[in-house]
DNA sequence: AGTAGATAATCTAACTGCAAGATCATCTTT
DNA sequence: AAAGATGATCTTGCAGTTAGATTATCTACT
């Protein structure tokens, strides 16, 4: 390794990458076996606070395809931690509900995820990951909100097909 | 749509996928052509900011696998934005420079990703951007820093395998 | 009523991106 | 000079994702 430091950039892309992929790495790590992860445990969070929820309203909360929502839920239905059932007013959805062992299970998910995020943030008092929390989700929820970029604000780069032409 | 809102999560974990699903779709935009997107403008950047660095200093610096870091080079040496030159001390490695091209245009790109980062933090005033900004960056410095998570401080969820058993 | 179009879930198939392993040249250490 | 480590590259394979078609059901319009 020469010495050629490399400065720290001032880049919002370069720490939100760094920053997601540290969290992945820590998340796997923590949850091991667990079906499908990180998109496993989100999904089982998720069925737990919005009762009635159909699949495709998991998915586009969280921003997964539809066609995936479909095999990340059979993981999880035969591990035993939720169940399809149908929906109470819409016959073509499914409704999701935990299992009992899933009820279990998400409670010790969520104290283990709780730690990697203090792992994450063990740069930061407790107030400064309070404030990133707060901003970081004033953000996300703004983002979720407009699923569909309308590029009318924010056009392409006009420069750069103009110099590789 | 049925009527079950969902709450929005306290959950990081959410957060910050969220929030990078959001900044990649609107860079994708923005970058329109550039070979290999977000990632070819980082190196084009990380090229710009450290001289004389060699192609896997730069890999790890951005978090790329070394194999990956090979392609990059290629596709924005063939698009004629940066060169590969020997490396003046190691004969093995390869030093990257910028084309005059690559310059002017990474010009213009800087200027369309703090768009692109104007946009994603459109919610927040200008102070709270620059705290986001600077707490983000402490947590990814400090992540990068930390390469290997040694596993020692952060065990795998022991009820996992218990329940799923 | 009945018909046309939209929507929820699923399946198939294909594509993309990423990563592990081997290879070659070169550096470093002994 | 020999042995092991390192930078870059290539090959191969896998995982994750997406597009398209399919079926059943719902909604809206005539």
């Amino acid at each position: 390794m020469t010495a050629h430091a490399l400065p720290d950039p001032a880049d919002l892309g370069w720490a939100l990458g760094r920053a997601v992929q540290r969290y992945q790495d820590l998340a796997a790590r923590k949850l091991g076996a667990l079906p499908s992860g990180i998109r496993g445990f989100r999904v089982l969070s998720t069925v737990a606070a919005g009762s009635g929820c159909s699949q495709l309203e998991i998915a586009t909360h969280l921003g997964i395809d539809r066609t995936q929502m479909t095999y990340l839920v059979d993981d999880l239905a035969t591990a035993g931690l939720l169940e399809r059932q149908p929906h109470p007013t819409d016959r073509r959805a499914r409704t999701l509900v935990l299992t009992a062992t899933g009820e279990e299970l998400l409670g010790h998910l969520e104290r283990a995820m709780a730690e990697v995020e203090g792992y994450l943030m063990a740069e930061l008092s407790a107030g400064e990951r309070d404030t990133l929390r707060a901003l970081l989700l004033r953000v996300s929820v703004a983002a979720a909100a407009e699923p569909a970029p309308n590029g009318d604000a924010l056009g392409p780069c006009a420069a750069i097909e103009q110099l590789l032409g």
